[in-house]
Formats: structure tokens, C-alpha cells, sequence
DNA sequence: GTCGACCTTCCTTTCGACTGGAAGGTCTCA
DNA sequence: TGAGACCTTCCAGTCGAAAGGAAGGTCGAC
């Protein structure tokens, strides 16, 4: 399988491809006579849990480093279980830190339909904003 | 003021101070004769505005945007409520979908921890995470 | 007079995940 | 045999928001 198929069955450009081999997070493929990538039906299924892992949220460094533990011959479940919790605390942060930024524009938004807009002149401020 | 004291009671650096005016978030300042920067107190109110609204999660170029405005000396409630609404979307969006990473995550957690890491073989792929 | 803290400019580097482009080789089909 | 789609390598650039560092000037206190 060429690296344009590759490409094209999971979704990502041969670009990529070549980005995650430079990386190490894939493995080096056979070549043909001509140079060409060949790849077998094992990239693709690493291929696509790279892209199951990254879309949960965990980082190309972290998917490597789960993918490299299992290369090891190591089983890498307790490893990954913990990446995934301490995710879960980011992800809770982040959705906490949004939150509150959200309530602030909220309530900015309310008060901006409110304002006269001749009252805000002075160019370092921001009434909408301010306070 | 020099610059020192004005990231300091600000909580930013010198550098970053440098970079807003670098990038024309922050005007030149008055120099003494040695070349240090001199501030006047509206730099402080500007500085304070910038790290405000960066807070309620608007860029640099957005900010640069609604500063740019008032600079112009036309009123920019308007314009910032237009920004305020798009991020209010933006934020709203990012909300759901780590929420919904979340869940998946947190079932991938559950999940984990009644698997087998015996039965997590293959190089390719994480038990874990798949499925 | 000298020490250390502060300041100046200018340039480079960081992080993450790619993307773009140049220059050239190969495959496939008509 | 020739077009055009695909492949190769290698290098540089992108985005945002700074941080790091070198080389040198200055201020205040002792």
C-alpha cells in the first residue's frame, strides 16, 4: 500500500504520514524496488490509533510514549490509564477555567447591549470590558 | 515608571512588556536620557485592559483590533460586542466538545481499570483506547 | 570604585503539529 | 512517447505568545 492511499483511507495527508515517520511514531515502512513506501495493513491500524488516541486528547509525545512501552514488548495499560486520568484533570480545568470565562462575556455581552456607545472614550479602556 | 515596576505590578515580564510594544499593542513610551523607558500611568490602565480582556480569552490581534479603534478615536463597543458574541460561539464549542472528550475518556478510565494487561499484545494498538 | 540589579538592542529558540515548496524520479494510461 | 498523477528528499515556514541569551550601558548604595 502507497503512501497516498494510506493517506487517503485514514484521512490525513501524506504529509503527515512522512511528519509521524520523522517522528518515530511510526515505524519506517518497506520500500519498493523504485523507493517508493509500501506499507502493510499493520500501519494503517497504528495509523488509526494514532488518530483514536490523539482525538481523546492526548498529545503526539504521550501517544508515542504508550506506543513505545507496548514496542518494548511491555504491556502499557497502567501507563496509559494514568495519562488518561491525569487528562481527565486537565480536560476538568479547562472546562472549568471556559466556564468562568464563559459567565464573564456573558455578562459583558448583556452589559455592552446596554451601554451608550458615546460614553466610551477613552482610548486605553474598554467599558465593555472594564470592571 | 520603568519597566520593571510596570510588569511587576502587572505580573508580566519585561519581555513581555517589549513584545506588546513590538507587535503595537502597547505604544512607545517617554525615555529618560539614559534610553530607559518612562511610562505614565495610562500605559498601566492599558496594560491592565490587555491582560483583562486576554483573560476573557480575546488574542492579541483581537485586542490589538478593539485598541486600534479607540485609537482611531471611533467608540468600539460595538466592535468588541461583535468580538465578545464570536467568542461566546467559540468558547460554547470548546465546552462541548471537551466535555464530550471527557466522557469518553472517563469511560475509557472505567474501562481500564477492570482490563486485563495480559491480554494487551499488540504493538499497533491499545486495548485501552480502542473500541 | 565597585557591586549587583536593572536597563538597552538584537537575534534566536520554544512548543505542537504540521504545511509548503523546490527539484527531481516513477508509474499509468492513451 | 508524452501527459499528469504520484512519489522521493530536504529545507523552510506557519501560528501565538512569549522566553532565552549575548553584549553592553546605567543607576543606586556602600
Amino acid at each position: 500500500m502507497r503512501i497516498g492511499e494510506l493517506a487517503d483511507a485514514h484521512g490525513v495527508t501524506t504529509k503527515t504520514i512522512r511528519y509521524y515517520e520523522s517522528i518515530g511514531l511510526l515505524g519506517e515502512p518497506a520500500r519498493t524496488t523504485s523507493g517508493y513506501r509500501d506499507y502493510d495493513p499493520g500501519a494503517g491500524e497504528r495509523l488509526a490509533f494514532i488518530r483514536d488516541a490523539q482525538a481523546t486528547g492526548l498529545s503526539l509525545t504521550e501517544i508515542a510514549s504508550v506506543l513505545e512501552l507496548k514496542g518494548d514488548g511491555r504491556t502499557s495499560c497502567g501507563h496509559t490509564l494514568e495519562l488518561l486520568r491525569r487528562h481527565l484533570l486537565d480536560i476538568d480545568d479547562q472546562i472549568a477555567q471556559l466556564t468562568a470565562a464563559r459567565t464573564t462575556l456573558a455578562a459583558m455581552a448583556d452589559r455592552a447591549t446596554a451601554l451608550d456607545p458615546r460614553a466610551c472614550t477613552d482610548p486605553n479602556r474598554c467599558q465593555v470590558i472594564d470592571g
